[in-house]
DNA sequence: CATGAGGCATACGTACTACATATGGCAATT
DNA sequence: AATTGCCATATGTAGTACGTATGCCTCATG
């Protein structure tokens, strides 16, 4: 028995009558009596009682019935979930984020509006660093994630860059500086640089080193964070200083205030990474969703350090 | 796409192999994969991704295959209830009981015994007069009657004897013949006798009238009642007396007292009735029980009388 | 580097089967 | 009695699912 013998049965059904059924499905009218009685066959069971006027149900035939509904309606929706999820509509996406991406508006508000989009999509989040993050792409663990580039093995992976974020310079309350918006490296340059461990992000973690480096100084390493955004409470302990992504300004905990970096200043930048292989076109949307977003949240940012620096 | 591409779909997807999961379908790999790439082409959709260590499902045929797995067991399950239903271990049987018949003990406890007997079958009760239940058999509205014989058309039916109960004679409190515990018909031939509607039984309701021309008397008819049960509280209400089913003498409500019914005694019969086509496995299962069930009382009762008379 | 093995895709022939056409049988209606 | 409506049966045909043979690619091995 197939679907095909279920269309058969309901319709007839429907019809009390195997002569209009077989026109309703655009057939003749004895293969469709074959089908039935073979259906019969297959099954074991009188589905239809003939009598001269059309068929008529058996008790059985009643019971079977909306089992037979049943089966016809999940098997279109099987089919229609496959067209959705060909077209990107439904489906399910398990997304990474980098440490303290959340905190940036531009994303959560982003993917925010994805689901509004697509609502028959459900996503799953999980913030973790940059390289556990590309090892649980590798792995199928994850669909997609947003890093601080580089990736440790671009070569499987398709890395497409998000935005440069500026970033901040915290320093503890009391600190000789807080009265200055704008602080240059090398002016803290002797306070210990409380930094998260390089393992969870290297590529902003040098970018920070190289900015000092270019700033003529050499920062003294403090304590290790074991996040980037776990180095502000220590920074309010009063353990040292500390550069972080203008975004992890949002955090009002008391004790610190944060100040611009005049140039060079070091820039965090954030990148969506996917599977190389990756076609599922859900992903491949939201990809498209966030690059587009970002690329208007970098231009709406330029245009305000346009008018901040004039 | 029909049932046999989804269970190819889902065994590929299980051995992670086409070769495998074509010879654990007990078929070549070059059809396996064909039957895959055309069930890829219907949906529109690729469910594996080709690698050279077998395949492996891509995400989108990772959230179909729960859904295939879905269809495949309700398929399974179709196929093994149309068996029971054919074998009669499940289902659904609509009861049609004649009036007081409920009041029967042997009805109820048989009806109980057969649902334990039959798990998967779920019934129905209704509880109505003779004629009006075999309309409903007619209707297809029940499918399986109690009833108190004989049927108004009984060629479209098959009726079958199950007991023949004795009668008693409820009078009411403060009657002159209370203290007789058995009393024959002409001695209440002067009180109006309260009996049911013709319409609701009229077998039962002509074997009462016969056995009181078999004494040699005519009744008084009184109050008609609407319902078999209905006289006895007519009965307490000192309107005249009445003949039940000895099963009526369950009632407790106060005000009335039975008594044993002399020769000649009118016998109240329950037969049951089903469409003279059905064959639904279930019903017939149910009118075996029934009948034999009833046999074994009527053999029980006629001991407990000859000992009684004895 | 060459060779072999494992696994999927392609090509082609075959057998099955679902369907259409033609016709028969049966009961109810006129 | 004739007719009509509807299901069943008989037979031919086309489509298709399957088997066999083979090719291509990748990975492992001598």
């Amino acid at each position: 028995m197939d679907i095909r013998h279920l269309r058969y049965f309901v319709t007839v059904a429907e019809h009390g009558s195997i002569t209009r059924a077989a026109e309703a499905l655009g057939m003749e009218q004895p293969p469709l009596s074959q089908q039935i009685r073979q259906m019969e066959r297959d099954l074991g069971v009188v589905l239809f009682e003939r009598q001269t006027r059309g068929v008529r149900l058996t008790d059985i035939g009643q019971a079977l019935l909306p089992r037979a509904r049943t089966i016809l309606d999940m098997q279109a929706q099987f089919l229609s979930t496959a067209q959705e999820l060909a077209r990107g509509e439904a489906g399910h996406i398990r997304m990474g984020l980098a440490g303290a991406v959340p905190l940036l508006p531009v994303i959560p508000l982003t993917i925010r509006r994805f689901r509004e989009m697509a609502p028959n999509v459900t996503l799953s989040l999980e913030e973790s660093n940059t390289p556990a993050l590309c090892a649980a792409l590798h792995e199928h663990a994850i669909d997609l994630a947003i890093i601080r580039p580089p990736a440790p093995d671009p070569a499987r992976l398709s890395v497409f860059h998000l935005l440069d974020e500026p970033t901040v310079i915290a320093l503890p309350r009391g600190h000789r500086l807080t009265t200055r918006p704008v602080i240059s490296l090398d002016m803290v340059a002797d306070e210990p640089l409380i930094i998260f461990a390089r393992e969870l992000g290297p590529g902003f973690h040098d970018a920070i080193l190289s900015a000092y480096q270019s700033a003529g100084v050499t920062p003294v390493i403090g304590q290790q964070a074991p996040q980037i955004a776990g180095t502000v409470p220590l920074v309010a302990a009063g353990l040292g200083v500390s550069v972080v992504p203008r975004s992890l300004s949002q955090i009002h905990t008391g004790g610190v205030t944060f100040h611009g970096i005049s140039a060079p200043a070091p820039r965090a930048t954030l990148a969506v990474a996917i599977r190389a292989g990756q076609n599922m076109p859900l992903v491949t949307r939201l990809v498209h969703v966030l690059r587009s977003a970002c690329k208007a949240w970098e231009k709406r940012l330029a245009a305000e350090s346009f008018f901040e620096t004039e």
